[in-house]
RNA sequence: GACCGCUUAGCUCAGCCGGUAGAGCAACUGACUUUUAAUCAGUAGGUCGAGGGUUCGAAUCCCUCAGCGGUCACCA
């Protein structure tokens, strides 16, 4: 009756070959002959990883009266429909139809079977004397019809585009794919399980905010219509965990979330990204070095069962504790330049000038030193390293430092060549705040774009008493991106941003 | 945003100096109750990313546009 109806549907013109009007076809046989191709009833009692580990000692040739159902995407079929390659979530396991174990009924059912379908399978567990663990398969069913060819069962998808447009596509065919993302879950769950069991409390600060704030970085912007008023996207969480703590929510307050930044893509940035930040009382950047390595450490170890591993042919260590250098220092080591022995800007320019470091117009004397640690230290800071005592200048938020009032008690962290934390003792000096964010009010009039904005209640909430704490930032994304050997931020973000196509 | 590269069948890829489109997988028909990238025989499938130009003739050369990738700039 069914392949009567298959035979209807493509009698009156050329035999179907098309992959789509194909499995259209199948499909409406399947209906024809009574079946939905997308039943309410199934069932599954094994997942495949199971059923491949209990019966890993199962010698080839063995049959079991042992009864199961899988269920999973059929990824392969050979011999006319009787070894059908089964992929669950967990694992691939084959189905054996043969004709002695199946009902006639059951076996015309393979006519509307294609790769790419989803199915339940029941039967005995055997193994083949050729080796492969099968369920000898009495009775299955169709439990979603796919109307869509999957690509090639060999090379899989390749088209770096399409991975990333068409993830569902990507994970189906890509072990890979998958792998990565599901490490960036167990990283996920291991930092929010070391942070809570170290009694941190997680909390959740808004991404639509009226003032852009804790970081200095071009904005999203927004529009709400009842209110009327312009947000911007969360760049940071900082202020907001801040003022957590001056209601002394709790003793440390963290977010892991979702952050926005209107600037440049690369292997490195997405424009929506994902860090934790956090704030601890009573905490300075030297306690938020011990934190940050410590949290870092136990989650490589976590994840790779040693402080140490490799990153495309690097070896990288882990091991606390990281090594520590001033950024000052830093910047002596790799250029010879020590600019605290300048004091203006037009000095620290001639200074790095002489080292042929491209400088704009108009900097001052801390992002001059920036400048010349990203373009000359930056690269070459392949083991996790502390840099510490960041200029003035560029730290509106870090607390001035105790034996140079150039430089704040801030601190990034580095490996690999990227920044991956950033740290420091938060100022709690209401005046002091004010006036470093009338200094960067100053920068964004003077067209610096990512200069921070006041935010005034901000202030009143210093004035109302921020206890002394430490804050700290950790970017996940880059985190992942080295424990899963990735190439691109964009593999283990599992939709990342791309420009939508018009055709 | 700038520069370089890529885009050919549903997927993976060939296609040389410009001469009119090829293979494998997937699909279809058939053979084999055998396999594991099953095999064998056959069939079908393409506005060569889009648009324009040069030419007797363009997948191929030139221009514009689009998407993606890489590098740089900005940044985490």
């Amino acid at each position: 009756m069914a392949q009567e109806a298959q035979k209807n549907n493509k009698s009156s013109a050329a035999p179907i070959t098309d992959p789509i009007e194909s499995k259209l076809a199948k499909r409406k046989a399947m209906i024809d002959a009574g079946f939905t191709p997308y039943p309410h009833a199934y069932h599954r009692t094994h997942m495949a990883v199971d059923l491949q580990e209990t019966y890993k000692d199962l010698a080839e040739g063995t049959e079991t009266e042992d009864r199961v159902s899988v269920a999973g995407r059929v990824m392969a079929v050979r011999n006319n429909g009787m070894f059908i390659d089964l992929m669950d979530t967990s694992a691939r396991i084959q189905v054996f139809c043969h004709k002695d174990s199946m009902s006639e009924d059951q076996l015309k059912k393979l006519d509307f079977l294609d790769i790419g379908d989803i199915i339940d399978a029941s039967g005995t567990i055997r193994r083949t004397p050729r080796g492969e663990l099968s369920v000898r398969c009495v009775e299955f069913n169709i439990l979603t019809k796919s109307t869509l060819p999957l690509p090639d069962k060999y090379h899989g998808l390749t088209d770096i585009e399409q991975r990333y447009r068409q993830r569902y596509i990507d994970l189906i065919m890509n072990e890979d794919s998958k792998k990565a993302l599901l490490m960036r879950s167990k990283i996920l769950m291991f930092l929010r399980n070391y942070l809570n069991d170290s009694g941190a409390v997680e909390v959740e600060t808004p991404v639509l905010q009226p003032i852009m704030g804790g970081a200095s970085a071009k904005p999203f912007i927004t529009h709400h219509n009842s209110l009327d008023h312009d947000f911007y996207l969360k760049v940071a969480a900082e202020l907001y965990l801040k003022r957590l703590l001056v209601g002394g929510l709790a003793e440390h307050v963290y977010e892991i979330g979702r952050y926005f930044r209107n600037e440049g893509t690369s292997p490195k940035h997405n424009p929506e990204f994902t860090m934790a930040e956090g704030n601890k009382l009573y905490a300075n950047y030297e306690d938020m070095m011990h934190l940050i390595e410590n949290m870092v450490a136990a989650t490589v170890k976590h994840v790779h069962g040693s402080y140490e591993f490799e990153f495309k042919g690097k070896m990288l260590n882990f091991q606390t504790p990281w090594k520590r250098m001033s950024m000052i220092d830093a910047v002596k080591e790799y250029t010879g330049l020590d600019f605290l022995s300048v004091e203006t800007p037009e000095d620290a320019y001639k200074m790095a000038a002489s080292k042929g470091v491209k400088l704009e117009p108009g900097m001052n004397w801390g992002q001059i030193v920036e400048e010349v640690f990203a373009e000359r230290v930056e690269a070459k800071l392949i083991q996790p390293t502390h840099i510490t005592d960041y200029p003035i200048d560029i730290s509106p938020l870090s607390k001035i430092h105790q034996e140079n009032n150039r430089l704040t008690e801030r601190f990034e962290s580095f490996c690999n060549g990227w920044e991956i934390a950033n740290a420091f003792t938060e100022v709690n000096d209401p005046d002091y705040q004010y006036d470093q964010f009338m200094k960067q009010v100053d920068q964004r009039e003077a067209g610096d774009e990512e200069a921070q904005m006041l935010d005034a209640d901000y202030i009143n909430a210093l004035r109302i008493g921020l206890p002394p704490n430490g804050g700290w930032g950790l970017g996940i994304d880059r985190l992942c991106i080295l424990l899963t050997q990735s190439d691109s931020i964009k593999d283990i973000i599992c939709f990342p941003t791309l420009k939508p196509k018009n055709d």
